[in-house]
DNA sequence: CGCGCATGAGACACGGATGTCTCACATTAA
DNA sequence: TTAATGTGAGACATCCGTGTCTCATGCGCG
C-alpha cells in the first residue's frame, strides 16, 4: 500500500469533520494505512491538524482564484464559487467545523484571508444591489461554509447525489426554497 | 453555588458543539461548578453526553409541538418552526454536529421523529405547491438545521445579534439572499 | 539475485483525562 | 445552636491515547 498524502489528508478531514475525538488508529485506519505509517508523516496529531489546515486553506485560495470571485456578475460568482468549493468540501467542513479546536496563527490567518474573500463578494453584491441589504456579510458567508458542509455530510452519508449538491447549495442559497420566489 | 441541570446542559452543549474534545474539567468549568459536582450528576462523560442528546431530543420535540408545524401555511409553519427552535439553538447544534459520536439507540430514534416531522413539513408545503420541487425535504431539512447551528454559534462568538438570528435563518431559508427574488 | 526502502504489526513507557474517594466549608431547616 | 445536605477542592489509582521503538514483510531497482 503506498502513500497519497492527499487522500490521506481527504480521509482525515471527512473524518475529523464528523467525530472530532477520532483516534489516531481510527484515523490511519480510515485511511488505509497503518498508525506507524501515519505518524511517520504526520509526526504527532498537532501536526496532522496542522497539515489539514494549511492543505485545506490553500485548496480554499485555490478555488476562489479559479473561480475568479472577484470578477463578473456576483450571482454567477457564487455559481461558480460554490462549484469551485464542492470538490474541496470536505475540508471546508473541518476547517469550519473545528477552527475553535487548535487555533494556529498561520490557520487563522489564512482563514481570515479567504473570510475576506467570501465577505468581498457578498459586499460587492449588495453593493449593485443584487443581494439583500438585510443579510449581514457575515451571515451569507457563514450560511454557505455551513451549507456546504451539510451538503458534503449527507454526500458522505448516501442521503444526496454528490452531483446534485452544488445545485442544492447554490439554488438555496441564492433562491430560498419558496417555489414562487415572489 | 446551586446547581441548575438545565442550565449545565446548556452551557456544556454549547461548549461540546464547538469542541467536542473539551475534558469534563472545562466542562464543569464552563458550567461553574466544580469537577465533582458535575461528575455527581453525570456519573461519566457517556453519561452527560446522553443526558444532553435526551435533553435535546426533548427540547425540539416541545419546538415541534409549540410551533404547530402540522397545521395552517407552510410557509408560516416554518417561520414558527424556527422562531421556536431558536432558544435551543445550542442543544440543536449539539445534536446536529455530534450524532455521529456515541450511537445511542434512544437517541437515534428521536431524532429520527424529530427529522421526519420536519421533512413532513417540507413535503407539506411542496405538495401545496408552495416550495420548489427541486430541493428534497431531506436537504431542506438538513439546511435548516445548519443554518440555525451556524447561526448559534454566530450568536456564541458575537458575530450576530441574538435577537437577529431567527430573521437571518428564515429569510435566508425562505427567500435566499437575492434582493430582487425574482 | 541481493540490496535498499517504505510499510505493517506490535511492544513499551509516558501523559493526560477519567472515575472514585475523602474532607472542609457553606447553606438551610429544625 | 445543631444536624443534614450539597458543594468545592484536592488526592489517588486507573485507563486510554499517544509517541517511540524494534522487527518482519513486501516491493522495486540495480
Amino acid at each position: 500500500m503506498s502513500f497519497d498524502r492527499e487522500q490521506v489528508l481527504r480521509d482525515a478531514a471527512a473524518l475529523l469533520s464528523r467525530r472530532a475525538t477520532a483516534s489516531m488508529d481510527e484515523i490511519a485506519k480510515a485511511a488505509g494505512i497503518s498508525r506507524a505509517t501515519l505518524h511517520r508523516h504526520f509526526p504527532g496529531r498537532d501536526a496532522l491538524v496542522r497539515a489539514l489546515g494549511l492543505l485545506g486553506i490553500a485548496q480554499m485560495d485555490e478555488r476562489l482564484d479559479a473561480a475568479r470571485i472577484e470578477e463578473g456578475d456576483p450571482v454567477e460568482a457564487v455559481r461558480r464559487l460554490i462549484d469551485e468549493a464542492m470538490p474541496v468540501s470536505g475540508f471546508l467542513a473541518f476547517l469550519y467545523g473545528e477552527n475553535q479546536l487548535y487555533d494556529l496563527p498561520e490557520v487563522n490567518e489564512g482563514w481570515a484571508r479567504v473570510d475576506e474573500r467570501v465577505s468581498a463578494l457578498f459586499r460587492r453584491g449588495q453593493e449593485q444591489g443584487l443581494f439583500r441589504y438585510d443579510l449581514t456579510p457575515t451571515w451569507l458567508g457563514e450560511a454557505l461554509y455551513a451549507l456546504i458542509a451539510a451538503s458534503a455530510w449527507c454526500v458522505q452519508d448516501g442521503r444526496m447525489a454528490r452531483n446534485d449538491s452544488a445545485r442544492m447549495v447554490s439554488e438555496l442559497m441564492l433562491g430560498g426554497m419558496l417555489r414562487s420566489a415572489s
